[in-house]
DNA sequence: TAGCTATTGAGAATTATTATCAATAAGGAG
DNA sequence: CTCCTTATTGATAATAATTCTCAATAGCTA
């Protein structure tokens, strides 16, 4: 396991991502709003910090809700915004929230036998919303 | 809704992917399968086929299972192979297959609340793997 | 303080996917 | 069957998110 090294970068950017939880924010939403506020951290810094961030599980990383780039969002178990589930559409991309208590019984089922902990406030299900269900449109 | 016209490309691609229904294929691997098969569907058309299946229901799209480009596969509901869900670790990209019925209590909640068909075949959940758990690495 | 090496910055490189546009062909109307 | 509208195709250029390169810098640990 590679040993990582706090530096000014990494402190601005999760600092960044502490104050912003409530929302996905991409790599390049975090490189144009920490050159506005004139903090310097290059691009390429910013994609290598948000990668080690996310394999070392203090950022939750998202893909593809309808755009074609990432997303990420600081780990905080306290922020209510971060306990909604997404259903996307396959037809149109659209996303819905919802709340549902019974995925909780999945995850401890997979911890079980699998040996897998479930990040619960990640989960991503697709299907077809009611409105392609209806007309079929695209 | 556009109205789909029957090509003799789209017939090529969809029978590649019927015969292949337990592979999760790339457009690239099925360019290149077509090419040994010396049958003439260009790049551009490949992917264009896979998004029209897509947006229609007839082909399903899997984004980010560790790679970054996105596999198809045909759909079909008798094929035990599509009947497998998928777990990967947010750490270390490692896919792992499982088969739970919880999830499909989720799913009447969600089409009864949401009127959403979720699709079954296609659960992606995310978390952190027995390995990454217990050492951490990357 | 010295030394090893993870990290950074700037820019080039990669690559999956989409857009362009003229040519072709599907399929409905007459 | 023929005409006509327009979806589709192919070749290629364009796009854009992300990764790679590599020399310079700066954490950490001894």
């Amino acid at each position: 396991m590679i040993k990582r090294r706090n530096t000014k970068q990494k402190d601005i950017v999760i600092n960044y991502l502490k104050n912003n939880t409530h929302k996905h924010l991409t790599a390049e939403n975090i490189v144009s709003a920490l050159k506005k506020e004139k903090e310097e951290v290059s691009q390429a810094t910013v994609y290598r910090i948000l990668s080690n961030l996310s394999k070392d599980g203090v950022v939750r990383k998202y893909i593809n809700e309808g755009n074609k780039c990432s997303c990420y969002q600081y780990v905080d178990k306290d922020n209510k915004c971060n306990m909604h589930y997404h259903l996307i559409c396959d037809s149109c991309g659209s996303v819905i929230h919802f709340e549902n208590e019974g995925i909780e019984k999945v995850r401890d089922d997979v911890l079980k036998s699998k040996q897998f902990d479930l990040n619960l406030s990640k989960v991503v299900l697709y299907g077809r919303c009611k409105d392609c269900l209806n007309h079929n449109e695209e």
